[in-house]
DNA sequence: ATCATTGATCGTAATATTACAATTAAACTT
DNA sequence: AAGTTTAATTGTAATATTACGATCAATGAT
């Protein structure tokens, strides 16, 4: 149907996918990248960048904000994004701790 | 207009974008955590563990197996699935160095 | 005050994803 | 051979995502 029975699955499961979910597109990696790149940009920068309507960027910003991956402030006319480190070090830790279980080497069965 | 404009963007984005959306629900992220866990499984088990219908399942293992994440061998009437350590490995280390870069930890602007 | 700039929001269209019942295909069992 | 079991596939419905034009709100510039 469409969506995504959350309830049977743990928190844990939930908050993975949701981090997973907020990274899975080509355009939100590279403005996390641009913003990595320049420590602290403005979205009308993006626009030029990629190359993406301005309605779709905010868009795609918005989810990175949901994601709590980023902040915006206010200046002046533009507005400043940037990478929230916290969080990001949240999400590097959640993954590592993910992929680091050890996988079984040897040939299938 | 729901399609990803991938020509947009490079290849390692692309590429690293669909590693995420692989594993960007929390049923495959069940899935991964229960071949780890059991380091060689059949399709049947996960009927019982996860509370979605078979064919749901199905459709999840076989994104899965598109990513190469995992890989199943046909065993009598049932499919062995496990995961593919090589590709396993793959992702771990894309994904650490995607989060490796150093993040200012100044406040925004 | 008027105009320009910037980015959010709204509305809409196209496509993708999630889920499941029903069916099918293949291999075992009797 | 007939029936059983297992998992893939098909068809379908509901919802989500992606993208963009148009509009709106806020601030700055003239």
């Amino acid at each position: 149907m469409g969506i995504t029975k959350s309830e049977i699955f743990t928190d844990k499961q939930n908050k993975l996918a949701g981090m997973l979910k907020a990274l899975a597109h080509p355009a939100r990696i590279a403005i996390i990248q641009h913003l990595v790149k320049s420590q602290a940009c403005i979205c009308g920068d993006l626009v030029g960048e990629l190359g993406l309507a301005q309605a779709t960027i905010s868009q795609h910003l918005k989810e990175l904000k949901n994601a709590g991956l980023i902040q915006g402030t206010i200046e002046g006319t533009s507005v400043c994004y940037c990478i929230d480190p916290k969080v990001w070090k949240q999400y590097k830790s959640a993954l590592e701790s993910f992929f680091s279980v050890e996988v079984a080497n040897s040939q299938c069965c």
